[in-house]
DNA sequence: AACTATTTATAAGA
DNA sequence: TTCTTATAAATAGTT
């Protein structure tokens, strides 16, 4: 697209390498954004520059959803990325706990899954049944009221708070102007750069302030 | 750039949207790649189909270390350099990562719970809906077949946790299907479980002693 | 930032 | 899904 074969290596140059970073970042946004909004897609992009500099953008649902959901659909699963640990000391009695627990509830989730399900005994799965049965109701019922709102973003939106802690992040940008507003998706865009916008400085880890009472607390962070 | 042009906004075709969103999943993998090769940019996508499957891709440095260096920029307001590990911030890692890791498993099971759905979208609830469905059809076929043979396993020990909900607090969704989420890696780092099934065949055999494979084996306890 | 010559991406069709 | 082709889009090099 260029006058010239694209040679796919690092442009050594630097200003040509940061402007060639500049045009493709917005084309790459404009891709984003246009599989979104043709396809009905949830996309999430995030982008550093060589210098560290953080480019996000997102189309669909707002950049924590999406990386919450992305979470979900990573850890639910069975195949995990390994924690490599040198266990010693309290620590890794820390972490033999933790794993365990994660460990019980990964059945759980496969459990109620419907997976694994072989083994349970008649009562288990009259237990199970129940539980499925009545989350399926409660599914529904939620369902239901979600299709009178005619707005589902602003609804999602507020909610989303509420499965986690405030963090507010997203400011909108530059290339907010430009693309037509999608007409069915809700938390478009946003972009940070380096030079210290954040607004309210809240710093919470929605990681640990979402923790049971149950679990060890850790320290170290 | 096609054969005509190209109207930004959704297509109601559902097979026309499918290609759609394969060709163009695939453009936008494309661009990502050279954006990162080209200028040296650590980049990840993360893209929901419109039916919930995920695809993930990232170059330059794996998904979860640059997802890990956006929160912190996010919080931050700026980049801040890759943590090196020492052996003692090593471990209070991982166990922050497994911590994150029960706290995103308890969502899920409190929303395949029926719990704390108020919060997901339509998309969401749908994708929730049918997995319950799911799993109580192979329940109900698992205790019909039960009726025959009934042996009282010891897995009463599973189910306990997976009836009575071991804390609280937590929330979010549960949303990977049965399907595990497809690699789209194609070019630089980044990769999860393959298709339906494991590839090497490592499946966690439910042993209520033994910890899942990708679990690390700790001396400790 | 604007301007083109070209290369690339891709909508349709098969 | 993959291939082919006509065209629309993106963009490298230049101004």
């Amino acid at each position: 697209m260029g006058r010239g074969r694209v040679q796919l290596r690092r442009i050594e140059n630097k200003i040509r390498r940061q402007v060639t970073f500049s045009k493709r970042r917005t084309g790459l946004v404009k891709k984003a954004q246009e599989i979104s909004v043709l396809c009905d897609a949830d996309v999430a992009l995030i982008v550093f520059s060589p210098k560290g500099k953080l480019f996000e953008y997102s189309a669909g649902s707002s950049m924590e959803r999406i990386l919450d959901r992305y979470e979900r659909s990573s850890y639910a699963g069975q195949d995990i990325p390994t924690p490599n640990l040198d266990s010693q000391g309290e620590c890794s009695t820390e972490c033999s706990k933790l794993l365990r627990m994660i460990d019980v509830l990964q059945r759980s989730l496969r459990h109620l899954r419907g997976e694994e399900v072989d083994g349970l005994s008649m009562r288990e799965l009259q237990g199970l049944e129940m539980q499925l049965d009545t989350a399926l109701k409660r599914t529904r019922s939620r369902k239901a009221g979600e299709r009178e709102d005619f707005q589902p973003q602003n609804l999602s939106h507020d909610l989303a708070s509420l499965a986690t802690p405030p963090c507010e992040s997203p400011h909108a940008l530059p290339w907010t102007q430009s693309p037509p507003p999608p007409p069915l998706s809700s938390g478009d865009t946003s972009q940070r750069n380096g030079e210290g916008e954040v607004a309210d400085g809240t710093l919470i880890r929605r990681t640990n302030t979402t923790l049971p009472h149950w679990m060890p607390r850790l320290t170290g962070e």
